[in-house]
DNA sequence: CTATGGCACGGATT
DNA sequence: AATCCGTGCCATAG
C-alpha cells in the first residue's frame, strides 16, 4: 500500500551508502538509540503499531507471516530460517538494571569494558562521582587493572583520594570482580573477599597473597610453606583454590567458577544483536535466526504527513519535503540493513551449523573475504556488519558475531581438550606434536600463543593432579 | 640442555 | 593502508 520506494537521484544515492553502512555496523542497541532520535526529530517519521502472531505471541514486522507458526516447509532442514524480529525489551539504557535479563547474559565484556562497569554502578554514584568512575575506566589496561596512579585522578579532579578510592572500591565490587585494582595482588584480595562471603577458603589464601605474593607469582612453593610454617601440601592446597577461583587479570575472564566448572563460558558478552535457536526448540528442525530490531512496531513513512504536504505553506515546504525525504531514506537504509544482515546470516549459518550445534571445535576457519564474494558485496560490507555484534547461540551462550570468523578457535578448542584430558604436563612440544596427529598443524611457538590466549599455564607449573 | 616468553618479520586479512 | 596472525630466532629461566 504505502511503499517507500522512488528518489534515487544521484546525491541521495551517495548519502544512502552512506547511512547505510553506518546502521549497518551498529549495535541493536545503538540502533536503538539512532532510531529514537531519528523518530524525534523527524515528524515524517512514524512508528506503526505492533502486530502480534495470534498463535506464538511474536511480534511481527508489518507484511512478514510468523516464521515458526506459519512454519514455511520445514521439510528443507538445511537452510536455517532467517527474519527479523521487532523486540523492544531491550532497554537498559535507563538506570536501575542488573536484574532485568535474568537469562541469557550473565553480563560481562569485551567489546566496551568501561561501558559495561559503569551500567553497574552508575546507580550508586551521583553525577561527579560518575564522571570521575567515568575517568577513572577509561584507565584501565587491557588486563583490567588501573594504569594509572590513584592519587593522579584525584588530582585531576581535585578531590579527596578517600574518594577516589571509594569509588574504585565500587568498581572493583562490579563485574569482572576486581576490576580497576591498581595491581594484580589487589584483584585476587578483593575477589578473595567477595568469594569469601558465600565460600570456604583456605585460610592461608589471603596471606599469601598479601604477604607473599611475590613467591606467589614465582610459584616457589617450598619456601611460602617454609614462610608460614606450614606443609607443601598445605600450599599447594591453597594455591590450587587460588588458581582455580581468582583471577589476577579481571578482564581476562577465564575462570573457573566455583560452582559449575562445567564448560562455563570463558566470556560473555553484551546482549544479542542475534539470537539462534531450533525450530519448536527441536535440534531435529532448521535453525531459526532472529535478528533483533529493537522497536516495538516497525518504522514507515508517515502517509498523512506525505498527502499533507500539498496543503502546506510555501515557507514549510521546503522543510517537509526536506523531511520526507530523510525520512525516506531512513527507512530504506534501514531496509538494507535488514537485508544485508539476513543474508550473511543465512549463509553463515549454513556454513557454520556444525559449529552452531556442536560447539567450538567445529568452526570452519571462514573469511570475511570469502563470504563477500559469495554475497557479492564489498569486504568492507561484511567487516561493518560482522564488527560489535553478539550472537546468541542455540545453548544460551552469547558470542561475538566475528567468533564465527575465528580463524584458530577449534585448534584451540582441541588443544584445551589435549590439556584437559591428559593428566601430566605436556610441553609446547609435545602438544604441536599431538595436534599434528589430529590433523591441525601447528608450529609448537604458536601453540605457546595460543595457551596464553586461553590463559592456560606453561607446562611445568600446570596442576599435575587435576583431581580437586 | 630444554622449555618458554619476547621481538620482529612477512603474509594474509580487513 | 592498517592490522592481525603465525612463526622463526634469540635470550633467559629452570
Amino acid at each position: 500500500m504505502f511503499q517507500t520506494h522512488q528518489q534515487s537521484l544521484r546525491p541521495l544515492t551517495t548519502a544512502h551508502l552512506a547511512q547505510t553502512m553506518t546502521l549497518l555496523s551498529l549495535t541493536a542497541d545503538e540502533l536503538r538509540e539512532q532510531i529514537e532520535s531519528e523518530l524525534a526529530s523527524n515528524p515524517a517519521l512514524e512508528l506503526i503499531e505492533e502486530r502480534r502472531c495470534p498463535t506464538c505471541h511474536r511480534l511481527l514486522a508489518p507484511h512478514a507471516m510468523c516464521p515458526t507458526c506459519s512454519s514455511p516447509r520445514s521439510d528443507a532442514a538445511d537452510e536455517p530460517i532467517v527474519f527479523v524480529s521487532p523486540r523492544e525489551d531491550f532497554n537498559f539504557s535507563s538506570g536501575v538494571n542488573s536484574e532485568e535479563m535474568p537469562e541469557d547474559n550473565y553480563s560481562s565484556t569485551t567489546e566496551d569494558l568501561p561501558t559495561f562497569v559503569l551500567r553497574q554502578i552508575a546507580s550508586e554514584l551521583d553525577g561527579s562521582e560518575r564522571a570521575i568512575a567515568a575517568y577513572f575506566l577509561t584507565h584501565l589496561d587491557d588486563d583490567g587493572l588501573l594504569s594509572i596512579p590513584l592519587v593522579e585522578i584525584a588530582r585531576y579532579f581535585h578531590v579527596p583520594l578517600s574518594k577516589v578510592e571509594g569509588i574504585q572500591r565500587k568498581i572493583q565490587h562490579a563485574e569482572p570482580y576486581g576490576v580497576g585494582s591498581c595491581s594484580p595482588q589487589e584483584a585476587l584480595l578483593v575477589q578473595l573477599d567477595l568469594l569469601g562471603e558465600s565460600h570456604d577458603i583456605p585460610v592461608l589464601a589471603r596471606p599469601m597473597i598479601e604477604k607473599e605474593m611475590g613467591l606467589l607469582s614465582r610459584h616457589q612453593y617450598a619456601e611460602l610453606a617454609r614462610a608460614f610454617k606450614v606443609s607443601l601440601r598445605t600450599v599447594h592446597q591453597a594455591v590450587a583454590f587460588i588458581s582455580e577461583n581468582l583471577n589476577p587479570f579481571p578482564a581476562r575472564s577465564h575462570w573457573g567458577d566455583v560452582r559449575q566448572s562445567t564448560e562455563t563460558p570463558p566470556q560473555v558478552y553484551h546482549r544479542p544483536d542475534i539470537l539462534i535457536s531450533y525450530l519448536n526448540d527441536d535440534p531435529t528442525k532448521p535453525l531459526l535466526i532472529e535478528i533483533i530490531m529493537p522497536l516495538n512496531g516497525t518504522l514507515r513513512v508517515n502517509p498523512m504527513f506525505r498527502s499533507a504536504i500539498h496543503e502546506a505553506e510555501q515557507e514549510k515546504k521546503d522543510d517537509w519535503k526536506n523531511d520526507l525525504e530523510r525520512a525516506s531514506l531512513f527507512v530504506k537504509c534501514l531496509q538494507q540493513r535488514n537485508h544485508t544482515i539476513t543474508r550473511l546470516m543465512q549463509r553463515v549459518a549454513g556454513l557454520q551449523r556444525n559449529f552452531i550445534c556442536h560447539g567450538e571445535k567445529y568452526l570452519k576457519p571462514v573469511t570475511r573475504a570469502s563470504l563477500s564474494v559469495e554475497l557479492g558485496v564489498h569486504e568492507s560490507t561484511i567487516s561493518r556488519a560482522v564488527a560489535n555484534k553478539a550472537v546468541q547461540l542455540p545453548n544460551g551462550r552469547i558470542v561475538p558475531l566475528a567468533m564465527f570468523f575465528d580463524r584458530s578457535l577449534n585448534v584451540r578448542k582441541v588443544l584445551k581438550e589435549i590439556i584437559e584430558k591428559e593428566g601430566r604436563s605436556l610441553s609446547d612440544t609435545e602438544i604441536a606434536d599431538l595436534l599434528s596427529q589430529q590433523g591441525y598443524q601447528v608450529a609448537r611457538r604458536t601453540v605457546a600463543k595460543y595457551r596464553a590466549m586461553e590463559g592456560i599455564l606453561p607446562a611445568h607449573l600446570r596442576r599435575p593432579t587435576p583431581g580437586v
